[in-house]
RNA sequence: GGCGCGUUCGUCUAGAGGCCCAGGACAUCUCCCUUUCAAGGAGAAGAUCAGGGGUUCGAAUCCCCUACGCGCUACCA
């Protein structure tokens, strides 16, 4: 074996960036480097009816956001490439043919309509659906006649129909089948590309992987992995599978049930910091039992006897929390460089930069910035005129005391802070037998338009003593055509 | 159906025979702080460790059975 330590994420590019391959990508890149090795991206583009061609490129821009860049791969260089699967198509018509070479594998000329037909009958008799090997043993006359007709044909896998395979996965330990069990299953397509079983062991053996750490999902499909690299008489690499991240309902995460597009999360500004840390939490923690940690502690302290077997839940809500805390750590200015991408272009950003730190308790989401945040870029939006009123109030109430607010804060001269204005405005509230709770509610509703917004000292402060009068002139219009 | 993998608070998990009548985090609830909402602080509630058998002086931890969940069972990956 060799001493290297090469590891490799090998996604499909059939859609947007998925979830999954992020975490993958994690635990990868996280045992490779902490290892000293590699890590290597390789695209599985061999079924090219779900080929989407602008996914190899957001896979990269993904992985780059998440500070998860392999080391080799596509676009990235690398001395085992290429790193695209159908750009390695004579290497495994090459690898399929020299297994037929050599008597573990053989043509099959049955056509898709055959397959379907007995398929069919086999759920008719109520039994499992398995190819009756009926091109196995066929004789060297038809084989030769078939293909003097140029018939297709697919590659299968000749499996044994005695003994067991046995594999130790790093995380559950040893794993066996029955060989029996196995069909003989189609190892290059009669379109001249690989099958995933077939692909992925040419492609894990030239790029000397050493340690192929993949999803729970392919355990099953492990034992003829095994076969292959033995009827290669290949090295077997290590295997590792990793728990199955799960909707709520415990199904394979899935886009129906979740957002399971990197981008999503992106768009709606998820860290990616917080992102690798929740992911990071999905079927692994850290030794000291800490919960907020970054990519490089989980680089120095994985192991796979710290993998969790069972399938946890993507809960949105704990990632969410836990983006909250990413966003409260950050500083002024960083929240600001980092909420930059979110915000419209024609929007005020000196003023948006003084924002910010008003709203980082109250972000739980860069994305969620715009959308809190308008009464400062625009007008008030639009509020029915009793959102003014207090509790125990009437109209009249409420035009009373902006008429005092409007007095109090129209002889304050500018630069004005919350100390100018402060002290006043319990006066008033003293006089008009309010709480001072009220009072700041009606002038809260006059100058925000909500009942809940960013405090109100900071809010208007940033918007200033025109802006802010004028909002309260507004008000007492509002007022008082209601009273 | 067959095969495989799983099963600790609602969720993520700690736990590798006695430290556990099970600890933390998120969510929930209460209180404090407070001009709202948050954030923060302090508490509460929440798991007969899927069930049943063993092994052992002693089991969440080891073994067996059952149940349930999930995955695979394609010329998809």
């Amino acid at each position: 074996m060799a001493d290297k330590v090469r590891l490799r994420i090998a996604p499909s590019p059939t859609g947007d960036p998925h979830v999954g391959t992020a975490y993958m990508a994690l635990f990868n890149r996280a045992f490779a480097h902490h290892r000293g090795g590699k890590f290597v991206l390789r695209i599985e583009d061999t079924d090219q009816t779900r080929y989407n061609p602008s996914s190899v490129q957001e896979i990269l821009d993904s992985l780059r956001w998440l500070g998860l860049l392999p080391d080799e791969g596509p676009g990235l260089g690398g001395d085992y490439g290429p790193y695209v699967q159908t750009e390695r198509r004579d290497l495994y018509l090459k690898s399929a043919h020299e297994l037929v070479e050599r008597g573990h594998a053989y043509r099959c000329f049955c056509t898709r309509e055959r397959l379907e037909a007995l398929r069919q009958e086999q759920a008719a008799r109520r039994e499992p659906p398995r190819y009756d090997r009926h091109c196995r043993d066929l004789s060297g006359e038809e084989i030769a006649s078939n293909l003097a007709e140029s018939k297709p044909y697919t590659i299968r896998l000749k499996v044994p129909d005695e003994g067991h395979t046995t594999f130790r996965d790093l995380i559950r330990g040893d794993i066996t089948f029955e060989n029996k069990e196995l069909q003989d299953p189609i190892l290059l397509k009669s379109d001249g590309l690989p099958v995933y079983h077939l692909a992925v062991v040419v492609d894990d053996h030239y790029m000397e992987i050493s340690h192929v750490v993949r999803a729970e999902e392919w355990i099953s499909s492990t034992p003829l992995h095994v076969m292959l690299y033995r009827f290669f008489g290949w090295d077997v690499p290590l295997f590792a599978h990793m728990p199955l991240l799960r909707n709520s309902d415990r199904s394979k995460i899935s886009k129906r049930k979740n957002n399971t597009s990197l981008k999503w999360y992106r768009e709606q500004g998820y860290l990616p910091e917080a992102m690798i840390n929740f992911l990071a939490l999905m079927g692994w923690s850290m030794p000291d039992g800490s919960e907020i940690f970054g990519y490089a502690d989980v680089e120095r302290e994985f192991t796979f006897e710290r993998v969790t077997t069972s399938g946890p839940v993507f809960d949105l809500v704990k990632l969410t929390s836990i983006n909250g805390k990413y966003i409260r750590a950050l500083s002024d200015d960083e929240l600001f460089e980092r909420l930059l991408p979110y915000l419209p272009e024609e929007m005020d950003k000196e003023r948006a930069r003084k924002v910010a730190p008003v709203l980082k308790d109250r972000l739980t989401r860069l994305g969620e910035f715009v959308e809190l945040t308008g009464f400062f870029f625009g007008p008030v939006p639009q509020y029915p005129a009793d959102l003014l009123v207090p509790k125990k109030g009437t109209p009249s109430d409420a035009a009373r005391a902006l008429e005092q607010v409007k007095g109090l804060l129209e002889s304050l001269k500018q630069p004005w802070t919350h100390e100018d204005w402060e002290s006043g405005m319990r006066v008033i509230a003293d006089n008009l037998g309010l709480k001072a709770g009220d009072l700041f509610m009606i002038l809260r509703v006059a100058v925000t338009g909500s009942k809940v917004s960013p405090p109100l000292y900071e809010s208007m402060e940033i918007l200033g003593r025109d802006e802010v009068l004028s909002r309260v002139d507004h008000a007492l219009e509002l007022a008082r055509k209601a009273s």
